[in-house]
DNA sequence: TAAACTAGTTTGTAATACAAACCAGATTAG
DNA sequence: CTAATCTGGTTTGTATTACAAACTAGTTTA
């Protein structure tokens, strides 16, 4: 494996904070809201909402806007598009790094 | 392994080319030079140039000027410690992505 | 001795990440 | 009732970053 190979990947996905939340959507069952998003990951509101923003843009994550009690809550999942895309840039990584270790 | 675990590895590392970079000179048993990488990974002069930079005053990479057949020739390699942040860079998004994906 | 090449660095610009300020509506306090 | 506060975000302004174009210093070729 050759490291250019890491330039054909997802500029998206190698920004840590998106992997991080692509992890966190990619880990969980059901969808994941905002808040939860916010706590977890310890963003701010307007850094969180640029991010998702683009993950959206990109087809990576599917959104689900709605009123819970009369609040908007939106909900957020990884779509088959990221859940394919992110195996796929582990792969990369993994494989161009452990070759360049030695296994 | 947490999501929010990726938020502490080394920003810098959280960049493709600058990984590939860092990958390149993992793999090499000698030093790379500034051609090398050029011609290897694709990126113009003053790109490589300024991840270098930024690489070398991390303290991710050593480097050695010098001069041959009366020309500059500049030569790089991954420091201890830049070997030991790659290290712990994979061995994080291996675990959290793993983790997220269900083994 | 001028033009072109080599090996980079510096500088200007476009894109990006981020936080502060804002907005709309809901809840709580006086 | 209505003013302040809270919730759940989005928009906007700014600092940082990635990048390429232009430059520098010296070398080789014409």
């Amino acid at each position: 494996m050759n490291p250019h190979d890491l330039m054909q990947t997802n500029p998206l996905l190698s920004d840590r904070v998106r992997l991080a939340i692509m992890a966190l959507l990619t880990g969980s069952k059901d969808e994941v809201d905002f808040k939860t998003l916010l706590d977890r990951l310890e963003l701010t509101k307007g850094n969180l909402s640029s991010h998702m923003r683009k993950l959206e843009e990109a087809g990576l994550v599917d959104v689900h806007k709605s009123f819970v009690d009369r609040k908007p809550l939106t909900t957020y999942s990884v779509s088959a598009k990221g859940r394919e895309e992110i195996r796929n840039y582990l792969a990369k990584v993994e494989a161009v790094l452990q070759s360049a270790m030695g296994r």
